[in-house]
DNA sequence: TACTCTCATGTGAGCGCTCATATTGAGGCA
DNA sequence: TGCCTCAATATGAGCGCTCACATGAGAGTA
């Protein structure tokens, strides 16, 4: 055997037609079990493999699904992605990630160019502003989009994590404990997670006559370090604070620490992603605990199904859950001074 | 334009044969400018795009480039990944990247196996041991491979960092600073870059006439968390550690907040990565600095260049440098109880 | 026995490209 | 003027597969 065997070669040594190999191949009915017991012999004995090129020029179907990823570094997406290569890998799709830099249009045309260029079947993405999945779908025109993380939208597929209810949960967990002086550091402002979050966050201080202070932020831990400057430097201190995500409320005790502000005894923290870091900052962090992988897996099985059998663009929702640890506790009662 | 356009009417349209697209695509000598030109205009009129299924089934080359990672999630191999993308895309290579669990023998097969479907031109590695090489280099016959992290071998092209030099100046900073009891919580057995550290950190405390003590570790917060526990239950502490990497230094900075033992007073700590949280824990960690961008360029310009020219296998080897932050802190005069 | 009808399998074309080779036409030289 | 050469371009085959359609062998009906 000194080339790889092609398909007229496994039908010869199993005695059959190169057709007949394909139906093998894409199991097809209509075989006679005896058939396809003699081909499957043949394949394995010349331990072909069919050519993928040749495959996808026929097709015109690449069994590739594409996914775009602004910060890949962050926690949240790379768990999804390591989710997401499973089940993709399972039912036979390639996973190409293509990280972009949300700020840089450029970087999001090279890009879609190279998604492009590799002919995906789809694209997923991953928590992209809308100005980027429009781009997409003008320069993909009629590929498969799924959003994880957008905006929702009667166009495209989209899964997402319930971020208002966490935001609800962190909230309302901060204002079960006796806290009245709440404030929220945000995440991006144009990240539709973010707004969610703080949507959550404003929606739950007023339902509880409360009144919602934002800090801007990005998702980075200098933003969170940032913003913990800002809030210390005013005269009156909240009690707590919500960070749009736990990458931030590292960055804010670290704050608070330089400052000798002691969490929670001080001031109580609720960050957002349990990343794998937050059990073991000091002190450990509540946080509000995404089921990553399902919201991974839930995004490549909608791509799956709809590339298979047409549409069905339901949202998918998915419920956080809420981790209590040290960074929290009930208001003091001698603390409030006015 | 109802169709995607094909060679052949980009050649009906500039008035040439299809080969001479085809040469003006592949560019090759011997045309004409002026018929380049033609046959360009064409192409952008049509908003050409060469079919690569086509191409790879005459070639039999896919122009992908395969990248299999142990710990996707750290921050060491996805920042590298990263860097690896840019590069390749300039280069007109796409990346898969596809990351497998160190321990699963069943998760690495299946991840050559998918790259195998693929016929990915070449496989890069990031910090695989021997094992997964090994099979790798059995299962995909004949395919070009480069490895990160891993052991050098002349069988291979290897792109490193000076995992050893990062330990020795670590090692060094400690003894400098006064330090005598200096133990290592190291990383995973089997993984090499862990070997070298581990190595390089004995190899410094033998030549400074010092006894080397290891604490056994994975590259995990938790077993910096359990390395600390372990540490702690001795009856003589030691007043300087150096950790593998720094998410261990992070588990280990817990323990020793947990039992009330500060840093750097007590005990200065030692990382390794400079990983973005590094500067952000409380206090803030001495580490050492790969550079991780450059490892992932090197390895990418290896693999290129080989696929492109035959080999050229000279190992590349990247310097670390170390950064010092306040984990760490001359030992009390005092101090020394022995 | 002759007939349709179905199931199982076979045949040939063609996807879009590159490779090897053929053809052309213009210039150089005797 | 005729012949050779070489640069520039054209022609045809074939990569390995799937698609649409053709064929054949039994089963069922009259």
């Amino acid at each position: 055997m000194s080339k790889k065997a092609n398909i007229y070669d496994v039908a010869k040594l199993a005695g059959v037609s190169h057709q007949t190999v394909s139906r093998v191949l894409n199991n097809h009915s209509s075989l006679k079990p005896a058939t396809r017991e003699k081909v499957e012999m043949a394949i394995a004995e010349l331990s072909y493999r069919p050519n993928q090129a040749a495959r996808q020029l026929v097709t015109s179907k690449s069994r590739m699904i594409g996914v775009l990823i602004a910060e890949s570094e962050l926690f949240g997406p790379s768990s999804m992605l390591n989710a997401m290569q499973d089940v993709a890998r399972k039912e036979g799709y390639a996973l190409i990630s293509i990280s972009v830099v949300a700020k840089s249009r450029d970087s999001w045309r090279e890009g879609i160019e190279q998604l492009r260029n590799l002919d995906v079947d789809g694209v997923i993405t991953i928590a992209l502003h809308k100005d980027i999945v429009n781009e997409i779908e003008r320069y993909l025109l009629g590929i498969t989009i799924v959003l994880i993380g957008s905006e929702p939208s009667q166009k495209f597929n989209v899964v997402n994590m319930d971020n208002l209810m966490g935001a609800i949960l962190a909230t309302q967990h901060l204002i079960d404990l006796g806290h009245t002086e709440i404030v929220h550091v945000a995440g991006p402002e144009n990240a539709y997670e973010a707004q969610m979050r703080r949507a959550g966050y404003e929606q739950t201080m007023k339902s509880a006559g409360l009144v919602p202070k934002v800090f801007a932020g990005t998702w980075s831990i200098e933003s969170g370090y940032l913003a913990g400057k800002v809030i210390t430097a005013q005269k009156k201190l909240p009690t707590a604070i919500f960070t749009a995500n736990d990458h931030s409320a590292v960055g804010l005790i670290k704050v608070l620490h330089e400052q000798g502000i002691s969490v929670p005894e001080k001031i109580s923290i609720v960050g957002y992603d349990n990343i794998p870091e937050s059990d073991f900052v000091i002190p450990s962090l509540t946080t509000i605990k995404p089921n990553f992988d399902a919201l991974g897996n839930a995004a490549v099985e909608k791509m799956i199904m709809q590339l298979r059998q047409g549409n069905s663009k339901e949202a998918v929702m998915l419920k956080p859950e809420l981790v209590v640890r040290n960074s929290t506790a009930a208001v003091q009662s001698g603390k409030r001074k006015k």
